[in-house]
RNA sequence: GCCCCCGUAGCUCAAUGGAUAGAGCACCAGCCUUCUAAGCUGUAGGUUACAGGUUCGAGCCCUGUCGGGGGCGCCA
């Protein structure tokens, strides 16, 4: 976590390099496989590899003259502040710390830092991440939660790197999905209203369900069925059209039903603790967006086929020069003059980097939509933008049922609301023979808590392009690598200092340290360059393994090194400040995930 | 036909081209008179789908094969 020692040795070596006319090879620093003390690594096979090839070779093979390079290097080592010993080792060579030394300066910056230690030098750069794009008339399902907590967590990291952040939601409240339910609501259920913010939006999905079944063709179908059907398919269509066209009271449906919604979508935001920056609304930059359609025709960009009775395409392969089919041909406007989504998407890239003035552009959406978002970038890149090279589709995998894949259509839906529901009672059920003597009001706060970082956790620690098959008991499990374990990590350290009324004491680090204390400073150490690793790589998932290995090093410690009943006064001292950092870093690090973390449970 | 993703322990998943491929679950054996047992310790489990290639070194990069999933001009 200190570059200052590892950049002395990186001097040193290159200074003995120049001294003995030995090209060197980039060095590349590693972390050495633990064995009870810590330090860095670098090895020499490149460098004795480039030596091979360029004929300078001595004939020996180039792990063994990587081990004689090291060697050589280790013994003009000499003594540096800092550096306990150096090694040579299967042609690494490994850098020890001084073990009291290093210790304190971690701890001590931990502690000094706080909520920040780990968080990145300002970046310069504007990052607007785009996530939580349910469509509204529907309710918010587990895949939406599975979208959103990784759009809340990434955009948490890009933050805490040192990314300027702007969070955005992008929900989709037009299209046929949202008609149909205009037109059943209106036609069988009007005046009617739930009461309560998830019912109504339950509602609506039932609504939905229904209203997609009576428009389905059937099997056998008689002809009764089927002209009536016919007639429910025109009503939808003519819905549509007045819809299009403003009509007052469509509209005024619309707005009512839609609002619903995003009622039910802003509660949700609220109890996954989402913030969100800007709103977009595809009904708002609907229009809006026919105007760049004539700007990429004027621009050649574009063919407008529409006076053949064809749409206006963009042929990216063909203006690219490309031989084989990549990004295909793209209709970004229907041959009736309508807008698609990708038409909208390009208007609001333009409005993201002209008026919120992005550098970045993350678009957090399954999978499936990797074309369109592929030849999203490239017409943007055509069209002139520089930051359509700044442009990341994070894809990530569905979220599937052990039965097949959700559908709305068929009401076949895991609802967030209800998984929420049962984590809490889950967690209640726990809680009550776990901890007795919890206050009712602490324990629904820490059930909540709890709850929801399990189910936040499940998420993220699978690699975005991995689909999940979604499993209650798997995703609201306490055991193991889960939320709660981490959670308890977190309460474990708590307790501790409790015993000392939070009262730090100073300590200077002189007593010899065990190999769990010294493990778990190494995985402390580890927090800065994991955030930054993370944000860059836009995976979550990378601090959601390191989230755990900390808490697993940490229950380790726990168990097997006493604190309190540390007679040395010293070592106590050290070891309250050590398990002080641990919690602080463990804290830092589930507010990256978007994991409350409580101090009891 | 073309493009993208995936294939690692019985199951679910990890592993910036680098040292002996790691966790959890499940199974088995231990650990609460001690700071919270939602925990800890240990045993067992592998031809990294297959075949070539590049490299000092490949689970990772390249080519091909097989298997699974997704996508491909007027859905989003």
């Amino acid at each position: 976590m200190f570059n200052d020692i590892q950049q002395t040795i990186e001097d040193k070596i290159k200074a003995w390099s120049a001294a003995n006319d030995i090209p060197l090879a980039p060095l590349k620093w590693t972390s050495i496989p633990f064995s009870g003390e810590w330090g860095v690594s670098t090895s020499f096979f490149q460098t004795a590899a480039d030596e091979a090839r360029a004929g300078k070779s001595t004939g020996k093979p180039v792990p063994q003259r990587a081990q004689e390079l090291a060697e050589q290097v280790k013994v003009q080592m000499g003594s540096v502040e800092g550096i306990s010993h150096v090694e040579a080792v299967k042609g690494y060579l490994n850098v020890y710390f001084e073990t009291g030394a290093y210790a304190r300066r971690v701890v001590d910056t931990v502690l000094a830092s706080g909520a920040d230690f780990g968080r990145g030098p300002a970046k310069g750069e504007r990052v607007m991440v785009e996530y939580a794009q349910p469509n509204t008339h529907h309710s918010f399902h587990i895949g939406h939660y599975r979208n959103t907590i990784l759009g809340e967590v990434l955009a948490r990291l890009t933050e805490f790197a040192g990314y300027a952040t702007v969070r955005a939601s992008y929900p989709g409240d037009l299209g046929l999905g949202v008609i149909t339910v205009l037109w059943a609501y209106d036609k069988f259920y009007k005046g009617q209203e739930p009461a309560g913010v998830h019912e109504r939006g339950q509602w609506l999905l039932k609504i939905y369900a229904e209203a997609t079944a009576l428009l389905k063709e059937k099997e056998n179908e008689t002809p009764e069925e089927k002209s009536q059907r016919e007639q429910y398919e025109a009503e939808r269509r003519e819905l549509y059209r007045k819809w299009d066209a403003g009509d007052p009271y469509v509209r005024e449906l619309w707005r009512v039903t839609r609002e619903w919604s995003l009622e039910e979508l802003r509660d949700i935001l609220n109890t996954m603790d989402v913030k969100m920056d800007v709103w977009f609304y595809e009904s708002e930059v609907d229009e809006p967006s026919k105007t760049i359609v004539d700007e990429l025709i004027a621009r050649d960009i574009a063919t407008d086929e529409r006076s053949t009775g064809g749409p206006v395409i963009v042929k990216i392969d063909e203006k690219l020069g490309l031989a084989k089919e990549k990004y295909r041909t793209a209709v970004i406007l229907r041959s009736d003059g309508t807008t698609l989504y990708l038409t909208k998407d390009l208007a609001l890239a333009k409005v993201k980097f002209e008026q919120y003035h992005v550098d970045r552009s993350i678009y957090v959406v399954d999978f499936r939509q990797s074309l369109h978002f592929q030849q999203a970038f490239k017409i943007l890149e055509m069209w002139g933008f520089p930051q359509a090279a700044k442009c990341h589709h994070l894809s990530y995998g569905y979220v599937t049922l052990p039965e097949g894949a959700m559908s709305a259509r068929r009401g076949q839906v895991v609802l967030f609301k209800d998984v929420v529901d049962e984590a809490i009672k889950r967690v209640l059920a726990v809680e009550s023979e776990k901890a007795p003597d919890m206050t009712e009001a602490q324990r629904q706060t820490v059930a909540k808590e709890i709850g929801l970082g399990a189910l936040a956790y499940s998420m993220l620690a699978v690699d975005n392009n991995k689909d999940i098959v979604f499993d209650m008991n798997e995703a609201l499990s306490f055991d193991g690598r889960t939320g709660p374990y981490i959670q308890n990590a977190h309460v474990r350290a708590n307790s501790i200092l409790k015993k000392v009324n939070g009262q730090i004491p100073n300590a200077t680090f002189q007593h010899s340290m065990d190999k769990h204390e010294v493990e778990l400073i190494e995985q402390i150490s580890r927090f800065p360059a994991v955030v930054e690793q993370a944000a860059n790589e836009y995976r979550p998932m990378v601090m959601a393994m390191y989230a755990y290995d900390l808490a697993n090093t940490f229950h380790s410690f726990y168990h097997a090194v006493p604190v309190m009943q540390t007679e040395n006064e010293e070592a106590r001292n050290v070891r309250l400040r050590l398990v002080a950092a641990a919690k602080q870093t463990i804290a830092n690090a589930l507010r990256l995930l978007d994991i409350h973390a409580p101090d009891v449970m």
